[in-house]
DNA sequence: TCTGGGGTCCTAGGACCC
DNA sequence: TCTGGGGTCCTAGGACCC
């Protein structure tokens, strides 16, 4: 048997990922910010999701509520910012193809990490292909990464989680494996979560390497397939596969918390109705159709003094469709039906489902032949909010005042538009 | 006063059918 | 008291991810 052979040819997947993303990117235009504490904030201004390491050794947590740690941010001059996602989706695209520089097979994971399939690079240069990838993605982009290689895709989780703990910047998993899996804490691993870790430590399994030696069986038994797969990959068994054709989404939710409790009618139907605009302008860019809609409301989850309200309506639409007029006509009626008055509301969201492509979708014989003239018209809205910015054209029952949007009292105002005709300079 | 948003996948259980 | 047995399809709800 010839083993060095076959393991030069061994699967090899590397996970890249951007460090305190959000956190990068705001300090791109802001040199000032540097080497400070820094967080951004979730919508709403609600949440910390993105902290500078100066900021985690302030004992800032993620996803800690806003309110909680004000003091701790006031005392020690914290830059707070809110978010800016159309900043981060135009960064984000950046890294990415820069990515792709490095292999044909990479799959964008999430904003801000991607795995790639490095197998074409044998045993020895595995790290330095790493390294080379953090040097080109910082220099072109200006976004500090870590990378993780390993042989299976929650490999180079673990992998990648080192990198960020140890500031080693890449770590390619090939040696000293279970030695590092014994350090490495069970509700870390990916797919782990908080009702997985509790069983498992219930059953004495506190790390990758004990989840790593029980049965399959046993795991399958005791969670699910998904739970097998983990415990497979941890082995270097490969059985999640990298998925490079981005897919289209099945499932569109747009849903904002208020940026104050509503009570009426007329302002849930307000927001409602802008959440319809904004998830049927998303699924037309995508050539998609819906099925069906659902509308939520709900009261704050968080406030004890109240009962808690929450419901739900779904509406067959008797067409698939992503006309915004028809959507938010089934959307309005919907909430009419979930509406308790008296309720303080603090969310409402707009969910499409049974999304399928437009082209496959057969011509019905009976579609009104108003669905043509419906449909340039929606084209028409499209291309004029793409030119002259979000709600150029919007309908009238969507709200002028909008009382009920949501706080952002920290922006950067970073203009994305006239970011991206900004030139690139490589230094 | 103030606690994000948008996804995917899996399973259990009901409806329905033969 | 006893009340068939399987198969498929769909959905709600849970768990997980970033």
């Amino acid at each position: 048997m010839s083993y060095t052979k076959s393991t030069s040819k061994r699967n090899k997947i590397a996970l890249v990922d951007c460090n305190s993303f959000y956190v990068s990117c705001e300090r791109l235009f802001n040199p000032r910010i540097q080497k400070k504490a820094v967080v951004v904030l979730s919508n709403n201004d609600g949440c910390v999701i993105s902290r500078s390491t100066e900021a985690k050794i302030l004992g800032i947590k993620m996803g800690e509520p806003y309110f909680k740690v004000k003091d701790l941010v006031k005392k020690n001059k914290v830059e707070v910012f809110s978010s800016n996602y159309a900043l981060y989706g135009d960064i984000s695209r950046r890294v990415m193809r820069v990515l792709r520089t490095f292999s044909p097979k990479v799959e964008i994971y999430s904003i801000d990490e991607a795995f790639i399939d490095l197998s074409f690079i044998d045993e020895k240069g595995a790290e330095e292909y790493g390294k080379e990838i953090r040097s080109r993605v910082l220099k072109w982009t200006g976004i500090p990464t870590s990378v993780g290689i390993a042989t299976t895709k929650t490999l180079s989780k673990v992998a990648n989680h080192i990198a960020k703990k140890e500031k080693a910047g890449v770590v390619y998993l090939n040696k000293d494996i279970d030695e590092r899996l014994k350090k490495f804490a069970i509700e870390d691993v990916w797919g782990v979560g908080r009702q997985l870790s509790k069983f498992y430590y219930k059953n004495n399994i506190k790390n990758a390497y004990d989840l790593k030696n029980v049965s399959n069986y046993w795991v399958k038994k005791g969670t699910n397939v998904l739970g097998a797969k983990t415990a497979m990959e941890l082995r270097g068994v490969p059985c999640i596969d990298l998925q490079i054709d981005q897919e289209k989404r099945k499932n569109c939710c747009v849903s904002r918390s208020f940026g104050r409790k509503v009570t009426e009618i007329e302002e849930l139907e307000e927001s409602v109705t802008t959440h319809c605009l904004n998830a049927a302008e998303k699924i037309r860019a995508d050539d998609q159709l819906a099925k069906t809609i659902t509308v939520f409301v709900r009261t704050s989850p968080f406030d004890k003094s109240k009962k808690y309200y929450s419901n739900s309506k779904t509406i067959d639409l008797p067409i698939a469709t992503n006309n915004s007029l028809e959507l938010i006509k089934n959307a309005t009626k919907a909430l009419s039906e979930i509406y308790v008055k008296g309720h303080r509301y603090q969310k409402a969201g707009v969910i499409l489902t049974g999304l399928k492509d437009e082209k496959e979708s057969q011509e019905n014989l009976l579609t009104p032949l108003m669905d043509n003239k419906s449909k340039s018209l929606m084209k028409a809205i499209d291309y004029t909010n793409s030119k002259y910015g979000r709600y150029a054209i919007s309908i009238a029952h969507a709200g002028l005042s909008k009382g009920w949007k949501m706080r952002r009292e920290h922006s950067s105002k970073i203009d994305t538009a006239s970011f991206d005709s900004l030139p690139i300079i490589n230094i």
